[in-house]
DNA sequence: GTCTATATCTAGATAGAC
DNA sequence: GTCTATCTAGATATAGAC
C-alpha cells in the first residue's frame, strides 16, 4: 500500500482532536465534514474512508470529550489533595470561559447531547458519574458533588452568555467565593481574601 | 387591504410563539425557515414579510425568551415571600428536564447564544442582572445568587444530558436538596424529609 | 487512502402572480 | 400578506480514477 501502516490511525486521530476542537467552538452540527477535512488537509470525500457518517464523528467525539474530562477532573489515586481546588479553579477560570475550543464539552455541545441518541447519553451518564462518585468522597456528601458539578457547568454557560467582560469576571468570581464559602473543601480556590456582599 | 389591520401583528405573535418552543426543543440554527412558517400554517416565503432575516428573529426569539424568564424568575413587589423557592422548585423539577420546550432557554440555546453577536448578548446579560439583582437581596449575598443561577442552569443541563430516568431524577433531587441546605432560604424547596448521604 | 466529480437534498433568500 | 417557483449556496454522501 502506498500509505503507512498507521497511517489511517494517524489521520482518524487528528481528524478527531481537530474536530473535537471545531465543534466545541462553533458547534457540531453547523460545521460541514468538509470543514473539519480541511483543517487536517484533506477533502471531504475521503471522509468516509474514516467514518460511516458525520452522525459517527459525533458520538466518538463526545465520548473522548467525556472520557478526557472526567480522567481530568476525578483524577486518580496519586491526585494532590488540593486536586478538586485546582480543577475547579481552572473550570471557573477566564481562559476557559474564553476558550472553549480547549474546554469542557458539556457547556458547548450540552444541548446537542440532550437531543442525541441514548448511546451517546448513555456515555455522558457513565463519565458523569465517575466525576460525581469521585468527588462525593471528598466533599460533604453526594448532594454537594452534584450541586458542584451542576454550577460549575452552568457558571461557565452564563459567564459565555453575557457581553461584558466584566460581568463575566464578576459571574466566575463569585461562584469561586461561593464554593470556598458553601463547601467544606480541604484546600481554598483562592486566597482567603475578601468576599464581597 | 384584503387582511385586517391586526394580522400582521398576530403572525409575528405567533410566529414568534410557536419558534421559541421550536427553537429550544430543536436547537435554532437546525430548524429551517420553512419548518417554523409551516407550523403556524404558512409556507418559507411569508417569513420576511415579518423578519429581514433568519437571524433577525434568533434575536427576537432570545430577546423575548430572556424577558419572560427573568419576569417570572424575579418576580415583582407582589410576589409571596417563598417566591425564590417556588421558581427555584420548578425550574429544578422533573417536568422542566424533559419539556425543554416550555422551559428556561438557556440551558437549550446558551451555546448559540455565547456564539451570537454583542446586541443578544447584551439583552441575555441585562435579564440575567435582573435575576441576580433581585435574587440577591433574598438570598445570602451577591455570590449566593450568582452560585443559585448558575447551579440551577447547569443542572438542568446536566438533566438532560443523561439517559436513565433515574440518574435524572437524582441530578435534579440532589441539587434540590443541597440548595435547602447550603442557602438560607426562607422556605425550603421539599419538606425537610431526609438528606441523603 | 485520497482525490475530483457528482448525485441528492436542504437551506436561506428573492421574484412575481394573486 | 401569502403563495409558488426559483436562485444560489452549502450540506451529506457516493462513484470512480489514481
Amino acid at each position: 500500500m502506498r500509505y503507512s501502516s498507521t497511517h489511517k490511525e494517524e489521520v482518524r486521530e487528528k481528524l478527531l482532536a481537530t474536530s473535537q476542537a471545531i465543534a466545541k467552538a462553533g458547534g457540531f452540527s453547523t460545521t460541514g465534514v468538509d470543514a473539519l477535512m480541511g483543517a487536517i488537509g484533506l477533502t471531504g470525500g475521503a471522509f468516509y474512508s474514516h467514518f460511516p457518517s458525520k452522525q459517527a464523528l459525533f458520538e466518538a467525539v463526545i465520548e473522548r470529550e467525556m472520557a478526557n474530562s472526567s480522567d481530568m477532573l476525578a483524577g486518580d489515586g496519586s491526585s494532590a489533595p488540593d486536586h478538586v481546588a485546582k480543577r475547579l479553579r481552572g473550570y471557573l477560570s477566564t481562559f476557559h470561559a474564553t476558550h472553549p475550543e480547549q474546554g469542557c464539552a458539556l457547556p458547548t455541545l450540552g444541548a446537542e447531547i440532550s437531543r442525541a441518541q441514548p448511546e451517546v447519553r448513555k456515555a455522558v451518564e457513565a463519565c458523569l458519574k465517575k466525576v460525581h462518585d469521585n468527588w462525593a468522597e471528598r466533599v460533604e456528601d453526594s448532594d454537594a458533588a452534584w450541586a458542584l458539578i451542576a454550577q460549575c457547568v452552568g457558571a461557565l454557560m452564563l459567564a459565555r452568555s453575557v457581553d461584558s467582560d466584566k460581568t463575566r469576571k464578576e459571574i466566575l468570581a463569585a461562584n469561586r467565593r461561593f464554593i470556598d464559602e458553601a463547601h467544606s473543601l480541604e484546600h481554598p480556590l483562592q486566597p482567603p481574601s475578601g468576599r464581597q456582599a
